[in-house]
RNA sequence: GGCCCCAUCGUCUAGAGGCCUAGGACACCGGCUUUUCACGCCGGCAACACGGGUUCGAAUCCCGUUGGGGUCACCA
């Protein structure tokens, strides 16, 4: 039995955000460090796209990885035992590779520019042939490269893609030949010097110590080009894993663009990355849960599992090989369950996560009286849902905006019945001397009995008349929340629409 | 198009030759509950892509077809 302990490592690029489909990444990568004993997770940030560079990409995915509670031992931020963990600041380490490779003669030189390439590519389309590099005959030779550049002309490193078929035993799909003939003799070194992705992550990886490599299938094209370069460079190739890929119930990619769209529709954007849906008023409990159950199961019918228990029960046996679609209203019952079912305090402190990072009035709550919201407001989705509810008790008075839908419909309607209603109720409320659940309700039912109506007549019109909508906490509550100066104030307010069109 | 991967209810999936009359969850439909919106409870609908094999026996193994997906960048 091997020994070395388990290194696995999440590579995000600061060009956005982190996305639903790395977060599912993350966590696998998570688990199977925290599944063995002395495991490690390892943050590295692949950083070698100068011209993609998104400036608050970086502390964003920390936080939101954060967020989710995927805490890296090593990396940003964290222990730094193999770093530099940013490919920025290993700039020389890959030239070193790089000219062991040229040196060797597994590697050349090309003079290329980008534009021919794009010519050269353009042409074979146009006839209809596909294009693939060809390896110049012969090779350019170190002085012609020199000369290239003093030429001002960018010169690249390309790998000698050796002309035979790897093949490798995946973790998730089982034995696979890659045909490496098919692949070109690509570019490991760009023309300003700078790693690309492959030669970057080939030679951390070895450097890292990484034993296993868990990433999306799209990346299973590339096993070929990562391992053929180990093999040149003499690294040791890790244990190799591709996770079926995620799809929008449409089957279409999710991306960025899905939210550009949406917006430009004018329709409420999804949620893509981890980010959105922290806005949006997830839990990452739940975000977690439902994540780790795309292309993994425990194997009986559990569903509902903690971090800890999916750790206890993870395997990557247990992942399975076909792509899924993202069920977003399977998330959202996720979501609730686990409302109602985390603590309090725990519920408590996330609810404020979400007010302060939609900077929304209920933020500057105490605990206790945001806590009695949460309790009021039970069986909701999303702490979204909260804030529809609740939200418009927390406003000044006369901030409310009245949705004209609900004013028509509960005040207006048979004839003004609902203002009537307000009329009616008014002079018996500022009556009240106790302002509790017990008396509105004594209050109000009396009121009905009285006049022969059913609770929701009384009930609707006052909801409407405090908060602006048909939707907030059971009436009682709402208005003891409120307060009788608030309630009164905009009862008082509500029935001067009347006199409005 | 070349290469590669995949294929069970609408969706996520269980199933590793007889335990399958194919199970669970979400969604959907119906009912109950109800002062709004939710929640909750009860019930229902719903799938092994197709065709060949192998076998006493196939959702499970093999081959083919079809379908879906990935990849073919000086992006990761």
């Amino acid at each position: 039995m091997s020994v070395s302990p388990v290194r696995v490592r999440f590579a995000p690029s600061p060009t956005g955000y982190l996305h639903f489909g790395g977060a599912r990444t993350a966590l696998f990568n998570w688990l199977i460090a925290r599944k063995t004993a002395g495991g490690k997770f390892i943050l590295r940030i692949e950083d070698t796209d100068r011209s993609r560079h998104v400036e608050d990409s970086l502390p964003k995915i920390l936080s939101d990885l954060r967020w989710l509670g995927l805490i890296w031992d090593e990396g940003p931020e964290a222990g730094e035992d193999l770093g530099p963990y940013y490919q920025s600041e290993r700039l020389d380490l890959y030239k070193k590779y790089a000219q062991q490779l040229l040196d060797a003669g597994r590697a050349y030189y090309a003079l290329e520019t980008p534009e021919e390439l794009a010519a050269m590519r353009e042409q074979a389309r146009k006839e209809k042939g596909e294009y693939r590099y060809r390896r110049p005959i012969p090779l350019p030779t170190a002085e012609q490269a020199q000369q290239a550049r003093e030429a001002g002309k960018a010169v690249v490193v390309r790998f000698m893609m050796p002309n035979e078929a790897v093949t490798t035993t995946d973790d998730i799909l089982g034995p696979v030949t890659l045909a490496a003939e098919e692949l070109e003799d690509f570019i490991i070194q760009k023309g300003d010097g700078w790693p690309t992705y492959h030669l970057a992550c080939v030679v951390d990886d070895a450097l890292m110590g990484i034993t296993h490599v868990l990433r999306g299938q799209e990346h299973l094209m590339n096993t070929a080009k990562h391992i053929a370069l180990q093999r040149a460079l003499g690294f040791e190739t890790p244990r190799y894993a591709h996770l079926p890929i995620i799809f929008n119930m449409n089957g279409s990619k999710m991306s960025k663009r899905d939210k550009e769209k949406a917006i430009k529709k004018g329709e409420t954007p999804p949620e893509i990355d981890v980010h959105d849906f922290r806005v949006a008023g997830y839990l990452p409990e739940a975000l977690l849960n439902f994540i780790s159950l795309l292309g993994w199961s425990t194997g009986d019918d559990t569903e509902q599992l903690t971090l800890e228990e999916t750790v206890a029960r993870f395997e990557v046996g247990g992942i399975g090989k076909s792509n899924a679609k993202f069920d977003r209203d399977k998330l959202l019952a996720f979501n609730t369950g686990w409302a109602s079912r985390v603590s309090p305090e725990r519920l408590l402190e996330a609810f404020k996560d979400f007010l302060v990072l939609n900077d929304l009035p209920m933020r500057s709550l105490d605990d206790a009286t945001l806590g009695h919201v949460l309790r009021l407001c039970t069986g909701f989705r999303t702490f979204r849902d909260v804030q529809a509810k609740a939200g418009a008790l927390f406003v000044p008075d006369d901030a409310i905006e009245y949705n004209a839908k609900a004013v028509k419909k509960v005040l207006r309607k048979k004839e003004g019945q609902g203002f009537a209603m307000l009329e009616a109720v008014l002079p018996r409320l500022e009556a009240l001397t106790d302002w509790t659940t017990e008396q509105l309700e004594r209050c109000i039912t009396g009121l009905c009995d009285e006049q022969g109506r059913k609770l929701g007549d009384v009930a609707q019109p006052i909801r409407v008349a405090v908060s602006g909508s048909t939707v907030s906490p059971a009436i009682y509550d709402t208005l003891v929340l409120l307060g009788r100066a608030g309630t009164l104030n905009r009862i008082r307010h509500a029935i001067t629409l009347k006199e409005q069109e």
